[in-house]
RNA sequence: GUGGGUGUAGCUCAGCUGGUAGAGCGCCGCGUUGUGGUCGCGGAUGCCGCGGGUUCAAGUCCCGUCACUCACCCCA
């Protein structure tokens, strides 16, 4: 039975997913970040404090503990991202840990919302982040948009993605400089433009955020630039609007841009999109959001950004920048469509076919010979008409039956028909079809 | 949490004004007596989501319920 929101793969996707996870975790190490993987419970008043998403926090209880009695509950909730816990285990362990720390961290997190496509109650979460003491320099806010870009640019059986960039500062010294009432339903109006009409969005800037009408035109025309350079920033000088906070943010913005500079390919795009505003109101300088070609409506399937306080223990600060991949939001409508799965669902490269049950003991030594030179291999279960053991082969995907003689062995490379003559102690399929491939199909429309 | 849609074979679905369940794909077998795929022939498979009601008779109508799904909200 399945459970909507804890979605459940099969052997093929769960080659896929792991083959991602394989590469985000290479790319993060080798930018030298450190694996952490914090405990999957936190205390709910932690979790409680930043935002109003309490309703969507899996509350862990005991079978047996008496609902009446407050004392008994555990007062743990399942985490719900990766950032919050992540700050709690920087404030515990900042005794033993080296500033700034930079980490990566992949674990599967919970929330007790409304199923749909692309949103889930149990996923899989990549982040990284890098958190300092007191000040972090901002060149790390060009360091997690690169980490991350190449990340997904290694992800290359993907569809098209866009990095898209803003900055926090920069929007709201615009608005202030603007002469904006309440900046921060400003902020709000603008994060729906993906999702209603400009004209919606500018009748709400009107009515719910006190601007005036024109104003109001002011903030659609800034969320309109676009660029993938600085030119940006010339935009929204020619917008005739200054503000201190304005300037600060133009530059930081463009020297994020400018520092993923020529990562950009036909697969990866990383642009300055100044309508993206990020629903959470922790974020205090660049934010990041991604797109996916032909999934727009997922929403974004990276996102992250600056907060200057992620964590503080009364004395001292610990400011961050991170940025978390929506694993499983990424990969589940791929598998749903058929656009991405593996070329076999099992390891197996090789099907050493059983000829009779006395045969068993030899076949045993061919797969072991061919397993100890890394060729993954399995023997046939029972000693079936050959055509049964080789439909066996084609159903799973194994590209080789293996089929021993008592004058010689023969392997037969089932996709070609091919079938030649080997020793188990030499023969080696090409290396491709010695794991399961990611296979991604184009979009049919 | 709010509002819409849908529940029939392993999968995708069809089933008219109620008369006791079908197709395609898949699966199994045979043709092919130890080498699959193509082709041909044959075969198996259903608490028609669950509970109740109306009726001589319910997959079909009514009520309830659960599940799935889409949108809102929010977000990866």
């Amino acid at each position: 039975m399945a459970l909507s929101g804890f979605p459940e793969l099969l052997p093929a996707q769960r080659f896929v997913e792991n083959a991602v996870l394989d590469r985000l975790r290479h790319t993060f190490e080798l930018h030298g970040f450190a694996p952490l993987e914090t405990r999957a419970v936190e205390p709910l008043e932690q979790m409680l404090r930043k935002g109003e998403i309490d309703k969507e926090v899996y509350v862990l209880r005991r079978l047996h503990a008496d609902p009446d009695d407050a004392a008994d509950s555990s007062g743990l909730g399942l985490h719900f991202d990766l950032t919050v816990p992540f700050a709690r285990y920087v404030l515990e362990n900042a005794g033993h840990l080296e500033f700034p720390f930079r980490r990566y961290q992949i674990q599967k997190v919970w929330r007790g919302e409304r199923p749909q496509t692309g949103r889930y109650r149990e996923f899989t979460q990549a982040d990284i982040d890098v958190v300092a003491r007191d000040s972090l320099s901002f060149h790390h806010d060009v360091e997690v948009a690169r980490v991350m870009a190449e990340a997904l640019a290694a992800l290359d059986f993907l569809p098209p993605l866009r990095l898209q960039i803003n900055n926090r500062k920069l929007m709201e010294g615009f608005f202030l400089g603007l002469g904006a009432p309440d900046v921060p339903a400003v902020m709000r109006a603008v994060d729906r433009l993906d999702k209603v009409p400009s004209e919606v969005v500018g009748q709400q800037l009107v009515d719910d955020a006190g601007l005036t009408l024109e104003q109001a035109a002011q903030c659609l025309a800034l969320a309109g630039i676009r660029s993938l350079d600085s030119s940006f920033v010339s935009s929204v000088w020619a917008l005739g609007v200054s503000h201190p906070l304005l300037d600060e943010g133009l530059g930081e913005l463009a020297a994020v841009i400018d520092g993923c500079a020529g990562i950009t390919s036909e697969r990866l795009v990383v642009e300055a999109d100044l309508r993206i505003a990020r629903g959470l109101d922790y974020y205090t300088g660049t934010v990041f959001e991604t797109r996916m070609a032909g999934f727009e409506s997922l929403g974004s399937i990276c996102s992250g950004g600056r907060y200057d306080s992620l964590a503080s223990d009364g004395k001292v600060t610990y400011p961050g920048v991170g940025i978390s991949l929506g694993v499983t939001r990424l990969l589940i409508p791929l598998f749903q469509q058929g656009l991405l799965t593996a070329s076999r669902s099992v390891p197996s490269a090789v099907l050493v076919a059983l000829p009779d049950d006395d045969a068993r003991a030899m076949c045993d030594t061919i797969a072991q010979t061919l397993r100890a030179r890394g060729i993954p291999t399995e023997v046939a279960a029972s000693p079936q008409k050959f055509g049964k053991q080789i439909r066996y082969a084609e159903r799973r995907g194994i590209p080789y039956v293996w089929f021993p003689g008592a004058e010689g062995h023969e392997v037969k490379d089932i996709r070609s028909g091919d079938q030649v003559g080997a020793d188990p102690a030499t023969w080696t399929p090409p290396f491709v079809d010695l794991q399961p491939q990611v296979i991604s199909q184009k979009v049919v429309e």
